[in-house]
RNA sequence: GGCCUCGUGGCGGAGUGGUGACGCAGAGGACUGCAAAUCCUUGUACCCCGGUUCAAUUCCGGGCGAGGCCUCCA
């Protein structure tokens, strides 16, 4: 590239969830850019709503990459492979075995099935995928610290965390606990000091896992793992944390609780950023009303609209809506996100840069919706490998069905006879191939050949 | 009850105090033996009611509607 000046870098604009507006972002270190998104609970297959934030969060890491090169930026996804549902699963599924095994044999394959998922819908492995079992030691230690300076309390076999004991505590949520409780649902708890006090450490019995500790044999409460995972492989202090919206509260504001209190910081991550959440045909994606679906059945199964569904579809119909607006999962958006990829070329980017308007669209807060409509325009322009490097940055990359080598010989076979019917001016026959071959999924579109004129054929495969 | 989002044409969605973004679908046309693809043309929109204003979809207030969280659901 020499002689060519740098392309300029954008500047990225971000929401922040914790200041509730968008701000240019600004890395602590721009050597090393840091993102945590919390993963999934694996006790059963991921459903389409999980898909959203592997996505998103995949964008914005393509996109930091591209900006600060793809060795500065570590993204941490982690694993929750210790929850009473992985426990239930386990003893439902597999009731005749000891139970560490049954639950390692529920976590691995629902971990393997979640990464296959995650690969089909065209997701960057993260940098570390840590696993909360692999990381007891760490939380332990975090939960000494807030013991130590106050912050937390043991009662009745638990260790819990005091919420009175951080001044600003619910500030993510904008909420104030004290107004909280007039209507809410609330356990009645006599041994915690306040309602809103949650669990660091809770005993487990002899047929609960469970980890040594100060406490006794016991099992991590739910959000300590984030805050452990999070400081061992980003630091105590990081750039960015996501997740879907519903984990703002209390999740999230959990972890803020404590990683600051324990490390005594300000703040736990600058910018937070939370996905919205998805609809299935106008509703909410329940198992009672019957319209729960997984990233597997769509994928594999023709659950959804009678048909298998690509990954590369089911990843462009998410990014057609912005991330922080909720999202209707329909079949008609399928279709249009499928014509719409069809219509792209399958391209190599080689040594071309990604187009301005994309680049731009996704650093103002991750515009993935401009983003499709300029390569939407990209594509429709004929610059093919600038296509495909503003394609990879969204992660989407069309590709031509491929086509078993005797089949497609098969086809050739069927054309060449075709032309030879049109030539004797049998159109009643040659039809009835076309419309067959339709039938059978091949599209043939005939065209004439720019010297002699003469009729040439070219056929490709539709879905 | 508290807190937080959101409400634009058939659909997805920009945007702005005063000329109807754009994409998809649809309609008409060109091309074609007929199709497909492509090209050209075309569109009735801004939840409701007040207020501010010469002018509001855009600002303010109030409704209505949808969704989320309020102890483990992305």
């Amino acid at each position: 590239m020499a002689g060519q000046p740098e392309l300029k870098k954008p500047e990225i604009k971000l929401y922040n969830t914790l200041t509730r507006e968008e701000t240019v972002f600004k890395p602590i270190d721009p050597l090393n850019v840091r993102m945590y998104v919390c993963g999934p609970t694996v006790y059963d297959y991921a459903h389409i709503g999980n898909a959203r934030p592997a996505i998103i969060f995949d964008v914005l890491f393509r996109l930091l990459r591209h900006v600060y090169g793809a060795e500065h930026v570590t993204y941490a996804r982690n694993i929750t492979d210790v929850d009473d549902k992985i426990n239930l699963r386990a003893l439902r599924d597999h009731p005749g075995l000891p139970l560490n095994e049954a639950i390692r044999l529920v976590t691995e394959k629902t971990e393997t099935q979640y990464l296959e998922d995650a690969t089909a819908l065209g997701c960057l492995d993260p940098t570390i995928q840590p696993r909360a079992t692999e990381n007891i030691a760490q939380m332990i230690e975090i939960i000494e610290k807030l013991i130590a300076k106050g912050h937390a309390y043991q009662a009745e076999g638990e260790v819990l965390f005091d919420t009175k004991s951080m001044a600003d505590y619910g500030a993510l949520s904008k909420r104030n606990l004290d107004e909280q409780q007039a209507g809410a649902r609330v356990a009645v708890d006599a041994h915690k000091k306040n309602p809103g006090d949650f669990v660091l450490w809770k005993l487990s019995s002899h047929n609960e896992p469970g980890w040594e500790s100060p406490w006794g044999r016991g099992r991590p409460g739910w959000h300590i793992e984030c805050s452990a995972m999070s400081q061992r492989y980003l630091g105590e202090v990081f750039d960015i944390h996501g997740g879907g919206l519903d984990l703002i509260f209390p999740h999230h504001e959990n972890e803020i609780a404590q990683s600051r209190c324990a490390h005594g910081t300000d703040v736990m991550s600058n910018v937070w950023m939370h996905n919205g959440f998805l609809q299935v045909e106008g509703r909410k994606m329940s198992k009672s009303e019957g319209n729960f679906v997984t990233i597997y059945e769509l994928l594999h199964t023709e659950k959804f609209g009678g048909r298998k569904w690509p990954g590369e579809v089911l990843r462009l119909a998410m990014l057609m809506t912005h991330y922080r607006e909720p999202i209707d999962f329909s079949i008609k958006r399928l279709e249009e996100a499928e014509r719409l990829l069809a219509k792209w070329p399958a391209a190599d980017a080689g040594d071309a840069s990604p187009d301005a308007a994309v680049l731009n669209a996704l650093a103002d807060d991750l515009n993935t919706v401009a983003a499709v409509q300029a390569l939407h325009a990209l594509a429709q322009s004929g610059n093919a490998a600038a296509f495909a490097a503003s394609a990879a940055l969204l992660g989407v990359e069309p590709k031509e069905t491929e086509v078993d080598e005797a089949v497609a010989a098969e086809i050739d076979r069927r054309v060449r006879a075709r032309l030879e019917l049109l030539k004797a001016k049998n159109f009643t026959e040659a039809d009835k191939i076309r419309e067959t071959l339709l039938a059978e999924g091949i599209q043939l579109k005939d065209g004439k050949d720019a010297v002699s004129g003469e009729r040439v054929t070219t056929w490709e495969v539709r879905r």
